[in-house]
DNA sequence: AATCTTCTGTGATAAATGTTACTGTAGGTT
DNA sequence: AACCTACAGTAACATTTATCACAGAAGATT
């Protein structure tokens, strides 16, 4: 199989893995697909196999916050917490690089809790893992400033996709901070000058 | 018994709340008590059976932000993430009015999961509350203004109280909003002449 | 090459929030 | 009454962030 369940989520145990996938549909996404909108009624858990996904809030203006991302041997912890009352997504989730995402119709979520120790401990373990990332969010908009923000977003970006570059325009990097372009121009003018980072056209180079 | 559990929490099964009883220790703190600090490792799952305990985090400048308070019938999600491996406290919790809690170690909480219906139900449901209400949160700051914030903060404490009466000095506001007690007067200030509220020392009526 | 579009840089200005400093007031204490 | 302390009001100013306006640079398209 291309894409061995096993290799992605490797704690879950063999009789787990059969499991899913007997009864889970694999689905492709393009990027730029919603996958999830607020108020929308959740019907899937969802496991992401290949690709990333966005997940963030949205104001009442169209203003958008980054949460984080999820990527593969990640899960959708929303999905996850609604699936098991059948409550309404809070959150938007976008794919931002095409995905294949493992679709598990919401009763079998709660039925695996159950008979598998393995997905008991990886949903747990999911929920844990973002509300704290989530609290983090908290953090750095109550506490710090748009310049320490901005640094903590390239890092961010930089320790996911491994590598020193970060491909997004300031018009980006702003939408997921919540604030204007101009703003982002500025800071990481001044990161440069700083020595901190290298600016090219659609790319920041992390230097330190 | 004087604070029946049975009445506190009406969806816990019988046997369950007797399993409660059995293992799990009640305890009363004082308001002003700090139950868990950030970084400290968590040993027992929290019940709140009387007061109310106040969830906050806590900036490195000392600075404090609330998320949410927990009420009689609500558990602390944290330490219920946290329990199941043993982790560390990501935030602080106070005590706000002099509390009774029922303390359950570590290793039943786990357990209870698979024996219990009723306990699973429980920890996924409050998993779910306060994910949302740390999302509530996080749109607030990050796409609301300082006074629509603080009407929001006003709004959610008449709420909990049950009456439109907020007895909170500025002072206290600003610290739970982490901005300045002149801003916090400044605002309300303005809120009164809007007619939104009514201010006299130490208490805050809300009219509308 | 000429044209267009997107991205980036930057100044000027406005608005929100934080900070400092000082005043007055209510209530408790002696 | 005299005093003390916590709380509240407010002006003046600093800083941060948002907004507007415009110009130039890098790529893409014709």
């Amino acid at each position: 199989m291309q894409h061995s369940l096993k290799t992605i989520f490797p704690n879950f145990s063999n009789e787990l893995v059969a499991t899913i996938e007997e009864n889970g549909s694999l689905q492709d996404f393009k990027a730029g697909t919603i996958l999830m909108r607020t108020g929308q009624y959740i019907k899937n858990t969802v496991l992401i196999i290949k690709g990333k996904i966005k997940i963030y809030r949205e104001g009442e203006d169209g203003g958008e916050f980054l949460m984080y991302y999820l990527q593969p041997g990640q899960a959708c912890a929303i999905s996850m917490i609604c699936t098991a009352k059948s409550e309404k997504s809070q959150i938007m989730a976008k794919v931002v690089e095409d995905v294949t995402v493992m679709m598990i119709p919401l009763q079998l979520m709660d039925k695996w809790m159950m008979e598998h120790r393995s997905w008991y401990e990886f949903v747990i373990e999911t929920y844990r893992s973002r509300f704290e990332e989530v609290l983090e969010v908290v953090d750095n908009i109550a506490f710090r400033s748009m310049d320490e923000r901005l640094e903590f977003y390239l890092k961010r970006h930089s320790d996911a996709c491994g590598c020193s570059e970060v491909n997004l325009s300031h018009q980006e990097i702003a939408t997921e901070l919540n604030t204007s372009r101009e703003v982002v121009s500025r800071l990481l003018k001044k990161m440069e000058q700083r020595g901190l980072v290298k600016l090219n056209r659609n790319q920041i180079e992390l230097l330190k």
